[in-house]
DNA sequence: GGCCACTATGACAACGTTGTCCCCCAGCGG
DNA sequence: CCGCTGGGGGACAACGTTGTCATAGTGGCC
C-alpha cells in the first residue's frame, strides 16, 4: 500500500479509501490510484486489516476425523456451504482419531483467531478449550459429544439406529445377531453397542457376549470374526456393523462365501442399493449434521448466548435386501 | 499480550519473551508470566506474529471442484498430510466448477497470503493469477491445466486411460463402443473423449458420432442416453464412462435390465470389486495426485526456480469383470 | 574504587492496515 | 476583506506482535 502511495503520489490513507470504496477521493485521484494498484499487482493485506479493525478473521475451524472419509467430505461440504454463505472460508484439519492431533488443531485454528470452531472430538478431554470458550470463541462438538465440557453439541441417534436394527432383523426372525462395532472408547461406537443391547433385550433375545465384537477392525480381523461367529455353537445368522468402513469389510468378506448372514449396516454410503443383495443400512446424513452443526455455530456468532444445546438428528433404517432375508 | 504483562508485573517484551522459549528471562519472572497467561487465557495471535514477522502464514490455499466428491477429498486428505508434515494449514474451497467462484476463491486465500495456492481449475482464464505469481505466490494446478498462463501442472494420463480402454474393449470383440463424458469444456473430459477416438481409430473400428454423447449427464438424460444407444441400428455393446459419477449413474441406469453392455470406467471407486459384475475401471491416484501437486508446490517454497513443469500420472486398468464381456 | 562483563529487563519502532482528527483551500455570503 | 463551509486529502495512532537497542543492576577482578 505504501508503494501503491508513493507511485500514485498520494498518502496511504487515500489509498486505503480508494481500496474500500470509502467516499470523498476525487475521481482523478482515485484512477491514479487504480492505475498504481493494477501497476503493483497490489492486493489487500486481510490478515492486517483484521489485525487492525478488531474484526473477525472470517474463518472457521472445522477438526475432523479423516477428510478421505466420504462420511465426513459429506460434513466438510455443508460445512463449507454455509460458511460461505456468511462470508468465511473454512480451514480443516483430520485428526485421525488421535486426541493429541486434535487439540493441537483446535489450538493452531485458536490462534488464528477462527470465528469458530467445529470438531469432531477424538479424545474424551476437552478442558484445554474453555479458556478459548472463555474468551468468545464458539464450539461445537458434532457426531460425538465432548468429554469434560459442556457446548452445543450434534449428536445422531445412535442407540435408536441400532435398537431399529436389531429389531428389524429380530422382526425377520433372527434370533442370533451379532454385533461388529468400532473401538468402545469412541462414543458412537459405545452408544451403537448400548442400542445393540437393548435392541435384543426389547425383541426378547437376549444379549450374548460371544456375539459382540469390538474393533479396531480390519480387513484381516473382520475374516477372522466371522468365520468365528459361524461356527459358534449356535452360529450368528445375522449381522449389525457398527460404521460404514465395517460394512465394507464384512461386504468384502463375504464376497466369495456361499452362504451370507443377514446385514445391517450403520451409515448409508454410496452404491449400497447397487449391491447384490443391495444392503439394508441405518442412514443418517452428512450434509444435515454439518448444516445442523454450522447453523448452531453462527447462531452463537449472531450472539445467542442461551444454554448449550444438544441436539440428535433421526436416523431412518433403509431396507433394500441385506436385512430382509429371514433366518 | 498487554493485560498479561500488566497482571505480571513485567513489560509485553518479556511475555514475548517467554511465549517463544527466549533466554535471558528469570525462571522466577517466567514463571509468573506463565501464571498470568493460564490465569487470563492468553493464547498469541498469529495474525500479528506473522505481519511483525513478515514471516509465511503457514497456510496453502486449495481450490477444487468439490471436496465432497470422494475423489476430491481423496486429494484434499493427501494435501493436508504433506502440508501437515511441512508445518501448514489448508485452507479449501469448492469452485463447483463455477469459474467465476474459483477466482473468488483463490484471490480471497492471496488476501489471506497463503504461502501457496493448489487450483483444479474450473474456467480456461487464469490470468487474474499472474500479479500474485510474480509477487511470489506460487500456484500449482492439479487434475487440469491453466488456461493461459504458464505453470507448474500436475495431470494424470487421460487420453493413454480412454485409449487402453477402447483398445481393452475392442480387444474383447467389441466394435461398437460408446463413450459418455462429461461437459467438453471440461479439459478432462475433453482429453478422454480424444483418447477415445484415438483408440477407435487404432483398434480399427472408427470413429462414429452417434456413439459418443458428451454432458453434463444426471441421473435421467443418463437413462435416455443408453436407450438411444441400445435402439441404434447397430446398436453399442460397450460403454466407457467418463469419470466416476457417469460410471455410476450408468450403473443405476442397467440395474434393472437384462442385458448389459460391457463397461469400463474412468477413475475407480470404492466397492467397484463387490458389484455384480465387479466393474472393470481405468485407475488412477488420488492421493498420488495431491500429493505430486503439493510436493511440486513446496518444492518452489524451497526455492526451486527451473522453468514450470507439467507432470502427467500414469494411469493403469483394473479389470474386474465388466470390461470383459465378450461382444 | 573503578572498570568490565554479563544478566535481566524494558522502550520503541515496525509489520500493513484503518479510524480519528486535523488541515488546506476554493467558493460564497456578508 | 473576513469568516464560514465543505470537499479533498494527509498525519498519526493503534491493532498484537517481535527485532533492535538501551539500561539498570550485580558481581568479579585488578
Amino acid at each position: 500500500m505504501n508503494d501503491v502511495a508513493r507511485l500514485a503520489g498520494v498518502s496511504i490513507k487515500t489509498v486505503s479509501r480508494v481500496v474500500n470504496d470509502e467516499p470523498g477521493v476525487h475521481p482523478s485521484t482515485a484512477e491514479r490510484v487504480l492505475a498504481a494498484i493494477d501497476q503493483l499487482g497490489f492486493r489487500r493485506n486481510l490478515s492486517a486489516r483484521n489485525l487492525r479493525r478488531g474484526s473477525s478473521t472470517g474463518t472457521i475451524g472445522l477438526v475432523l476425523e479423516d477428510v478421505g472419509n466420504p462420511f465426513y467430505s459429506g460434513v466438510t461440504r455443508a460445512v463449507e456451504e454455509i460458511a460461505r454463505l456468511r462470508g468465511r472460508q473454512v480451514i480443516s484439519g483430520s485428526s485421525d482419531e488421535d486426541p493429541g492431533r486434535e487439540r493441537e488443531l483446535a489450538l493452531e485454528f485458536c490462534s488464528r483467531r477462527v470465528d469458530g470452531l467445529l470438531i469432531v472430538p477424538a479424545g474424551l478431554q476437552h478442558s484445554y478449550l474453555v479458556p478459548e470458550m472463555r474468551a468468545g470463541t464458539p464450539v461445537v462438538f458434532l457426531d460425538r459429544p465432548a468429554g469434560d465440557v459442556v457446548a452445543d453439541t450434534v449428536l445422531v441417534d445412535n442407540i435408536g439406529g441400532t435398537v431399529e436394527a436389531v429389531t428389524h432383523l429380530a422382526s425377520h426372525g433372527h434370533r442370533r445377531i451379532a454385533f461388529l462395532g468400532d473401538a468402545p472408547d469412541i462414543f458412537t461406537a459405545n452408544e451403537r453397542l448400548r442400542g445393540y443391547r437393548e435392541g435384543c433385550v426389547r425383541a426378547g433375545i437376549g444379549y450374548h457376549d460371544e456375539l459382540v465384537v469390538m474393533g479396531p477392525h480390519d480387513e484381516a480381523t473382520v475374516v477372522t470374526t466371522l468365520q468365528r461367529l459361524r461356527n459358534l455353537r449356535e452360529p450368528a445368522t445375522a449381522i449389525v456393523a457398527g460404521n460404514n468402513r465395517i460394512t465394507v469389510y464384512i461386504l468384502r468378506a463375504l464376497a466369495g462365501s456361499a452362504e451370507r448372514p443377514a446385514l445391517v449396516g450403520f451409515d448409508d454410503f454410496e452404491l449400497a442399493d447397487l449391491l447384490s443383495p443391495p444392503v439394508t443400512v441405518i442412514a443418517h446424513d452428512a450434509s444435515a449434521l454439518g448444516k445442523a452443526a454450522t447453523d448452531l455455530l453462527f447462531a452463537r456468532l449472531d450472539g445467542d448466548n442461551s444454554p448449550p444445546r444438544r441436539v440428535v438428528l433421526p436416523v431412518r433404517l433403509v431396507p433394500r435386501g441385506s436385512g430382509e432375508v429371514h433366518a
